[in-house]
RNA sequence: GAUCUGGUAGCUCAGCUGGUAGAGCAUCUGACUUUUAAUCAGAGGGUCCCGGGUUCGAACCCCGGCCAGAUCACCA
């Protein structure tokens, strides 16, 4: 491993901590009593205050900056809280005659990155900064890589930010470590996911979890990832989504469950889709999507509110309202809306007609549903910036969805739409096991026909049905899209620690010789020294292969090239 | 999958018409007991993503590949 030059001293510094006779890796436990975040906002600058407050404290952290003057230094620690200034002084935590703790240790071994404990006091520098005089220095972990170091001038701008999106998302620890805007994405990431537990337990909805590995995928329209149980010989398949299992236990008499289920859809990606994404699937009995629709207006106002402190929140140039109630279409009236054209009775003809003329691209496979379903998609979606129901979907689309109590060829689903995006999707479910069977074979049909992504028949889900449902609310909603637009992040992988990447290069080199340096290599054995312009003749490479497999050599230390009063002469090193 | 853009020091980036590879920060040596983008003096550090080709000569031009981002396609 070929290790830079900042690398190779970092392993120095270490041995000359062990050398010192200090573990760099100590076991041992480092009570932290105080944390950044609380001396910061919380240490009164008060002669009197300040003999109770934040004295005698321990903080822990990762060293951030270093500023050496001398016989004293301030570091900046940070901790999981945030970050504090370390004053130290040498005869402070040096009282003795041996100064090697602060000369040694402080000065020449600790660098940017490691994790220190402070035993001190909190004072405040005459420059006003509230800063923790350590009295006692303990070493807790070695950093053997250099962190990226970004700095933020006094106007605020930061120089030198780490901001390669490849090595960002590949070193995700080190992006959440000089990054502070990134631990903070995160941290309302699991606010959201707090907030709706918070909200459905508040209800009585039973949080559960099912099969993430299943004979069959179902729920959903997509290609799955499949693998193979080897002890039971079969295949199984990595869930699209979580729906036919939850209904089999509101089936099972459970009147509310819930469920954050990561799914697994192997398609494209985009800055919209990983091929692993939440979301949550919420099931209430005795409930339709009406009373959803109002479910889900309530809850993602709370969220707002618990995770930003209100309900607008900034995404990109807009600002998102969460506040209640929300702009309600039909897909019809979305449609019209949009486009001046009432597309609500017409048949096939006149719909692709109306496609062709709003220039939406249409195959001929396309039924009536799957039309109006595109006339939507291109000329409605992309401009709902507010988050708007829509409402009355072709029945085509859904075959889990109920028929509409009133309207021909619709199903009651609703889906919203926000920052012009589908983020949740709900129906009032289908419950009849009859129409149910026959809305699965339309689907057998659809595969046959090439569709590769039609929903497979579940004769047990469908059981599950025959023994009987109750009328059923469901909700699916998109955590990673909720969580881009609470975050104002613009890609899913700004909201994922850990988003879906190919390998990177092994930059494992080997040290084995290419064929030019193997060529190379067997004349110069053969004679063990010889003329520089001999060799490259015999070699008989072009000018570039030979200048690279001399240099190869010569790199590795295999052979040497000397020059001499003769001329120039290759020999082997030995 | 298509198109565009990018890949140079630990990080962020320059690099002209093809002519000895640069800056700031970081690192190293020295000075400094309230600094904060600390400061001052000096020094070192490179597989220019990989592989071919053109050329006297390639970070730069050409061909092929890898990785990433954006846009599009796909994806309720």
């Amino acid at each position: 491993m070929q290790l830079s030059e900042q690398e190779v001293v970092r392993r120095q510094n270490l041995q000359a901590i062990v050398d010192l006779g200090i573990n760099p890796y100590p076991a041992a436990e480092f009570e932290v009593t105080a944390y950044a975040n609380d001396i910061n906002t919380n240490y009164q600058h008060d002669e009197e205050e300040s003999k109770r407050n934040f004295q005698n404290i321990k903080v822990a952290g990762r060293v951030m900056t270093r500023r050496i003057m001398g016989k004293a230094m301030f570091l900046v620690i940070q901790d999981a809280t945030g970050e504090v200034q370390i004053y130290i002084q040498r005869d402070a935590i040096c009282p003795d005659e041996n100064k090697d703790l602060y000369n040694t240790l402080c000065k020449k071994l600790l660098d940017r990155g490691d994790f220190i404990g402070i035993d001190g006091s909190v004072f405040m520098t005459k420059t006003g900064e509230t800063t923790v005089k350590a009295s006692v220095f303990t070493f807790l972990s070695k950093s053997l890589r250099p962190l990226p170091n970004p700095k933020t001038d006094e106007a605020g701008v930061v120089h030198d930010a780490f901001t390669d999106p490849e090595l960002r998302y590949r070193q995700r620890y080190v992006d959440l470590v000089v990054n502070p805007e990134v631990r903070e994405t995160f941290r309302k990431r699991t606010k959201m996911y707090s907030s709706m537990r918070q909200y459905l337990d508040a209800k009585g909805y039973l949080e559960v979890e099912t099969p993430i590995l299943q004979p069959l995928y179902g729920g959903a329209a997509a290609r799955p990832f499949k693998t193979h149980h080897n002890t039971l010989d079969m295949t199984l398949y990595m869930r699209i989504a979580n729906e036919l299992y939850l209904k089999r236990l509101i089936v099972g008499g459970f009147e509310g469950v819930y469920e954050f289920s990561k799914d697994f859809r192997n398609e494209g990606m985009s800055r919209f889709h990983n091929p692993e994404f939440t979301q949550i699937e919420l099931y209430v009995a005795y409930k339709d999507y009406e009373w959803m629709m109002n479910l889900v207006e309530e809850m993602l106002e709370k969220v707002a509110i618990d995770v930003a402190g209100t309900t607008k929140i900034q995404v990109g140039e807009n600002i998102i309202d969460f506040k209640r109630p929300w702009k309600r279409y039909t897909m019809f009236e979305a449609i019209e809306h949009f486009t001046g054209i009432d597309v609500s009775e017409m048949d096939e003809d006149q719909l692709r007609a109306t496609a062709k003329k709003l220039h939406v691209p249409v195959d001929p496979t396309m039924g009536k549903g799957k039309l109006i379903d595109e006339l939507f998609g291109e000329n409605c979606e992309a401009q709902l910036i507010q988050p708007t129901f829509i409402t009355d979907y072709p029945v085509e689309m859904s075959p889990l969805a109920k028929k509409h109590r009133t309207k021909e060829g619709l199903v009651e689903r609703f889906e919203a739409i926000c920052n012009g995006k589908e983020i949740l999707n709900s129906f009032s479910e289908l419950n009849d096991p009859i129409d149910q069977r026959a809305r699965f074979e339309e689907q057998l049909e659809l595969g046959k026909r090439g569709d590769d992504e039609a929903m497979v028949l579940d004769e047990d889900f469908l059981r599950a049905l025959e023994y009987g449902m109750p009328p059923t609310a469901g909700l699916g909603i998109g955590m990673d899209r909720i969580a881009m637009i609470m975050t104002n992040s613009s890609s899913i992988q700004d909201v994922l620690f850990f988003p879906q990447m190919k390998p990177e290069k092994t930059n494992a080199k080997v040290l084995e010789l290419n064929e030019d340096e193997q060529l190379v290599f067997n004349l110069l054995t053969k004679e063990n020294r010889m003329e520089l312009a001999t060799l490259k003749e015999q070699a008989g490479l072009s000018n570039k292969k030979w200048d690279k497999a001399i240099k190869g050599l010569t790199k590795a230390e295999i052979a040497k090239v000397e020059k001499n009063d003769d001329g120039l002469f290759v020999f082997i090193n030995e």
